[in-house]
DNA sequence: ACCTGAACACCGTTCAAGT
DNA sequence: ACCTGAACACCGTTCAAGT
């Protein structure tokens, strides 16, 4: 068994991680900086470069905790092979409302780290009971990811913008609308703000199934 | 008429959101600085601030000064009102593919510069006239929005990945799946780059727009 | 009225030196 | 082996001074 020489460690990747998740939580992505993180852990920014290759490496550690640490839902047995589909999505937003950041670090990859494959492997797994070809079942994941990648994120932009005092852009235009030109803005006026609250997540994955599942059916 | 006084402008905001355009196009959000912005229009950083009031005003600008400048397509007057709203969806993505940093400065307005209305407008226009009531047509909208700001994103970072010369996080992922837990992803195997390559936009909106009205003349 | 230089309060990251 | 201080090459923005 080989001796460790040297200087004892004073912080750990799991200190950083933990510190981390705070202040994400806290003040989201922008907040984030290293120099704020090694001070929430009780060193120089400096001292993190032991234990994390750079700030990418550390986002993707992040990612990684957080996935490991979400719970699969128990989908019941009895859903028929479209409804598995809506339930796995709406579990899939459920676990991302509150993270928004992740949808940030996860970018192009179209999934999310190896611990939450459980994720598409389930969508997928249902789509191809309901009779699709492996490659349909693939495309309906990735429709499904889009919107709810885009979903998150204009979620989170909206309770940012709620915060923030100033008048929005959207209420100046709104105010001088030509019903000339577009009728139906215009019709809908002040209604815009209330209307584009409401949460529509569920109606849009249950259309996208739907959908795809009439367009394959009409196709054989 | 008064006369003007002083120091005559060496710069315009026009010369500033045409440098700035070159930038976005050339290197992306990222590459877009004041300081570099003020080395391509020959001035100062400082000197921005004349004519500018900061950094976000200025993409505001970009902005609407893209919009102003992108063509309505016309929409064949044939066409029944579901294919219509895909029309205009597929032109707007059409739009956007270009600019994805767009995407990142509308954030949650749901909706575009002044000078692009004319999608949302179009869209809830034949929504409606397939016999929606206005409410619904609006969550048509914000639907197709979400999953088109997550497409444009979702291609955007793809591209950026596929520019990087390091081996993707996402193929070591591949590489170590364990078939008996999933078993879908482990069979699609190396297959998954490929499939996730293409480009299923098109088939996406059409399946929102035939699953919201199969939805909405079900509940009648 | 407009532009400039110096400065402020930040970033991520490197590197030589300390323990 | 680990941590530290000083430093580098950046940010956006302000402010007093110049033309």
């Amino acid at each position: 068994m080989p001796t460790r020489t040297g200087r004892p460690p004073k912080i750990s990747r799991a200190d950083i991680v933990a510190a981390a998740h705070r202040i994400m939580r806290d003040e989201g992505t922008q907040g984030l900086t290293m120099r704020k993180l090694a001070g929430e852990v009780g060193t120089t920014a400096m001292a993190l470069y032991r234990h994390v290759r750079d700030k990418d490496e550390l986002m993707q550690l992040l990612l990684d905790d957080y996935a490991a640490k979400v719970a699969r839902p128990e989908l019941s047995g009895d859903l028929d092979p479209g409804e598995r589909v809506v339930a796995a999505a709406v579990a899939m937003r459920d676990a991302l409302i509150g993270v928004p950041w992740i949808v940030e670090v996860l970018r192009a990859d179209d999934m999310m780290s190896v611990h939450a494959l459980w994720y598409p492997e389930t969508i997928i797994d249902a789509a191809v009971r309901s009779g699709m070809p492996r490659e349909a079942a693939v495309d309906m994941y990735r429709i499904i990811w889009h919107y709810t990648a885009g979903e998150i994120t204009a979620r989170a932009a909206a309770a940012r913008r709620r915060e923030d005092e100033r008048p929005t852009y959207r209420a100046a235009v709104f105010a001088n609308l030509d019903p000339a030109e577009l009728p139906n803005l215009a019709a809908l006026g002040e209604r815009w703000e209330e209307l584009t609250a409401r949460d529509t997540y569920e109606t849009g994955v249950r259309a996208i199934v739907r959908g795809l599942l009439a367009a394959h059916s009409t196709a054989m």
